[in-house]
DNA sequence: AGGCGCTTGTGAAGACGTGCACAAATCGCG
DNA sequence: CGCGATTTGTGCACGTCTTCACAAGCGCCT
């Protein structure tokens, strides 16, 4: 389930303000979801709670931990240390989730000896000895969309079978390889279709426009946070 | 629908390499999904192609781009210019894609009056100025979690309704706005599970294993994308 | 003009996710 | 020890999304 390390995160802030129990109702609230829902997330999970008391937090941080395999600290290998790469290897939030930044990687020889972090950017050639070395997880690719496939090729060919993906393009990868992508401009390009929609309605509150204006109305869009409480 | 963004950009690539029409099986390809999905989604959007023939790219583009609401470049208020607000600053995908950073701000005396891509960071508190004068459609939130509901209450005080969040955290917001959040360490947790259900597929062939060991097997994660193609 | 191949648009079936509502279980307290 | 308050786990129904499959439509070639 996608909605774990959202739970997880909440379980973490609980922890740290003291909680020790925390009934579905506070967390699914902390976590922005219906409570019916994130009982049976939890459910499926096979982690039991205690009726009449709650979940114990600690118990069930573990438990998710362990589902998503955090137990061991992955290496992560980051591909392309541009505008974007650098604040990614700058990022301790990465190191505080249960992952280890081991490399970074460009292919650009003026980067190539900067070191950002604690860590030496190392020339993309050196990708297969660099995997070796440190057993990558996944791959991050922040590289221009043009060298995308490129470098997601390259990863897959030393082993690694999860990336997540800057780029705004697709990626061709072989069966059993996962593939993420994040696209900023996507994310943009939702919430101004939403404001369209909202203007829309309040322009013409009953109907009315041709069936473009009118369209805008009734379509959905999936894994938003619209008003949750005040 | 979520998936109009993408096909727009897969258009626009079309668009770039001299492509006049394309097919819905073409257009699925570039996008990434099922042809028949791709079909349904526009015509839920009222455009036409013609039969046996396939859609027109530029109308296709014209049409989608109506319907996000990208007619008008929307501007956009980047809050918190730290690490990740520096990348994001100094990215020009936004521009090329319908979107304008109108303004910088920052809580912190130290970065007001930098200039980062020919734009100068304001301080927060100029917020309703900036946003009278600019008319901002949209804000974006790259501050610690600790800040992020504050800087959302002062953008929702200033006509903000629309808000992308980069904090790993939940905004409460009244009802009427949207928020959208990307959190890498979420991405990189569902990653994590993937890696830990195909190892213990491969280590445990033929079940056998603890309940716990034999659970990530059946979990289903939506958004992402797994072997396409080759 | 007519037929043929290709492509769209869509009906229907199935899978999936969501949320309600309630029984079962546990704790605390009298 | 028993009862009530509380909370989990889940059966069920409902709506949505996905996918297949195919009829209808369009253009081209003869
Ligand atoms: N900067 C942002 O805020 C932002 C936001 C959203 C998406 N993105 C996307 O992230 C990607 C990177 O953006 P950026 O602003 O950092 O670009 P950038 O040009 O600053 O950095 C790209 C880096 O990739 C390196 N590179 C190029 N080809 C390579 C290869 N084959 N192997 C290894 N390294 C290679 C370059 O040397 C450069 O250092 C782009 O695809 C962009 O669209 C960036
Ligand atoms: N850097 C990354 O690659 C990255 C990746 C994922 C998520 N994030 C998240 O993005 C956010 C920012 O990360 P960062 O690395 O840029 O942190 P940062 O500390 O470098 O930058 C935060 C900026 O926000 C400003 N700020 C603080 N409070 C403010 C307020 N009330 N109003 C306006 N500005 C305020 C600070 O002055 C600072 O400039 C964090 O929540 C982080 O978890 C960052």
């Amino acid at each position: 389930m996608a909605r774990l390390p959202e739970y997880l995160r909440a379980l973490h802030n609980l922890a740290e303000t003291g909680h020790e129990t925390v009934s579905s109702e506070g967390l699914a609230n902390a976590a922005g979801v219906n409570s019916a829902k994130l009982r049976k997330d939890l459910s499926q999970l096979g982690s039991y709670g205690t009726r009449g008391v709650g979940y114990d937090v600690g118990l069930l941080i573990d438990q998710i931990e362990y589902v998503l395999g955090l137990t061991q600290r992955r290496a992560v290998a980051l591909v392309g240390v541009g505008n974007l790469g650098h604040a990614l290897a700058g990022y301790d939030g990465f190191a505080s989730r249960g992952f280890r930044i081991a490399a970074l990687l460009d292919a650009d020889q003026e980067r190539v000896g900067e070191e950002i972090n604690g860590l030496v950017v190392q020339h993309i050639d050196e990708l297969p000895r660099v995997a070796a070395e440190e057993s990558i997880a996944i791959g991050v690719i922040a590289t221009p969309a043009a060298a995308a496939q490129r470098v997601a090729d390259q990863l897959v060919a030393v082993g690694v079978t999860s990336i997540l993906n800057f780029a705004p393009c697709v990626l061709s990868v072989p069966e059993g390889v996962d593939v993420r992508k994040v696209d900023l401009a996507i994310e943009l390009q939702i919430l101004s279709f939403h404001e369209h929609r909202k203007a829309s309605l309040t322009a013409l509150p009953a109907a009315g426009g041709s069936a473009l204006t009118a369209l805008p109305g009734g379509l959905a869009v999936t894994e938003s946070q619209e008003a949750i409480g005040t």
